[in-house]
RNA sequence: CCGCCCUUAGCUCAGCCUGGUAGAGCAGCCGACUGUAGAUCGGCUUGUCCCCCGUUCAAUUCGGGGAGGGCGGACCA
């Protein structure tokens, strides 16, 4: 596989990459490449987008490692309890690797990893204490405000979280740090903290983030905000039903970035095309080869929303439906007690 | 260790002084209107009033104790 080729693989679908220079150079050797979960909620569609990607960083045969970063979902304001972070964990793995199957990938070729396998050893926590005593409370508090809870009494927890995401791409030996968009604030003051102990800053690659269906930004409490990687058909139905489409609006438009960063690309990747029934006095059905025909249709006003959102939702359940049959619901049920009684 | 303040609907809070089991806004749900959703209009729901004990016919309200949280003081050897 040449370069160019490499790249693309690496660099389609994301929404931004930090640099584009150091990335080239990185590829002309073998880099490796990590992102971290933290296994709090429940896995959604959104963590499939991301996760996703990890099929193209295979295919462009980079060094990919996941982090299942238990340490970090009880830190960030105890999200997930002490007790329950082993179950969690398990969870994650398994969806994970559910969701890179379902994107035409070999889970087995990704090396898991969990936070306390090495984030307890005494040489990360002597270079943690250091890296906090010079580091202010605010710069650390605007890297990790995406991404850490907020509220009107912070945790100590989430000061400490984006000093350890940044020793974990140093301890876990990675030339790329991978994440939404949403790491952003933390990678970046990841590259300066590097940066200032004289070390190579980490690439950086991020991916979009799914808006969320009632439109703005997808929220983790709204369950109709989003679809669960468990919601079956009918479920995944009802919410793209009632989700914010606008006719020929593509701005905050969850539905058409489902499409996007989603269906079409596992799509395209089967090599199918996205059909949508539609009734004769409607002007019959319709086949889209690529998202962009269909954004151009939508945007035009031939595609009505409705339209979409029936054909969207049997897509979206489809793509969804090997994850779903994947996880194992006893384990589901034991890592979220309080919602599965 | 000491002092002060806070804890009521999913969220932000009012009510408590002058006891009679509670309200607003937002959110949510339903209906109307659009070939979707939203917006708009109409309607509706929601509560161990943090816990325990006491006073009282009656406690969310008064008294005592406790838990959780916040702020300040003291200490700086």
């Amino acid at each position: 596989m040449n370069d160019s080729e490499r790249r693309r693989l690496v660099t389609r679908n994301t929404a931004e990459v930090v640099t584009d220079e150091e990335l080239d150079d990185l590829l002309e050797n073998d880099p490796t490449i990590y992102v971290g979960y933290a296994p709090t909620g429940e896995m959604h569609i959104g963590h499939f987008t991301t996760i996703r990607k990890l099929a193209d960083f295979l295919r462009a045969d980079l060094d990919v490692t996941v982090l299942i970063a238990d340490l970090h979902a009880h830190l960030d304001d105890e999200k997930s309890p002490f007790e329950l972070l082993d179950e969690r964990t398990a969870y994650y793995r398994e969806a994970i690797e559910g969701m890179v199957a379902a994107a035409g990938a070999d889970p087995t070729e990704i090396e898991f990893v969990e936070g306390r396998e090495f984030e307890l050893d005494a040489d990360y926590s002597l270079e943690l204490l250091r890296m906090a005593a010079d580091t202010t409370i605010s710069r650390v508090q605007r890297a990790g405000s995406e991404v850490v809870r907020q509220s009107e009494n912070p945790k100590l927890g989430g000061l400490i979280y984006p000093l350890m995401q940044t020793l974990d791409i140093d301890a876990l030996d990675a030339d790329i740090a991978y994440g939404g968009i949403d790491q952003r604030g933390i990678y970046m003051l990841s590259r300066e903290l590097f940066a200032d102990r004289g070390d190579e800053p980490p690439v950086c690659v991020f991916a979009p983030l799914l808006a969320g269906l009632s439109g703005g930004k997808m929220s983790a409490s709204d369950a109709t905000s989003k679809v669960n990687l468990t919601d079956d058909a009918d479920t995944v139905a009802e919410k793209l039903q009632g989700a914010y489409c606008p006719q020929g609006e593509v701005e905050d438009n969850g539905v058409l970035e489902y499409m996007d960063y989603l269906v079409f690309p596992i799509l395209d990747e089967r090599g199918e095309s996205f059909e949508i029934e539609r009734p004769d006095e409607y002007g019959g059905d319709l086949v889209y080869e690529s998202y962009d025909e269909l954004e151009d249709d939508f945007v035009s006003g031939e595609l009505h929303p409705q339209d979409l959102k029936n054909a969207a939702a049997e897509y979206v359940s489809s793509v969804i439906a090997p994850v779903r049959e994947r996880i194992d619901t006893d384990r589901l049920a034991t890592a979220y007690p309080e919602k599965y009684e």
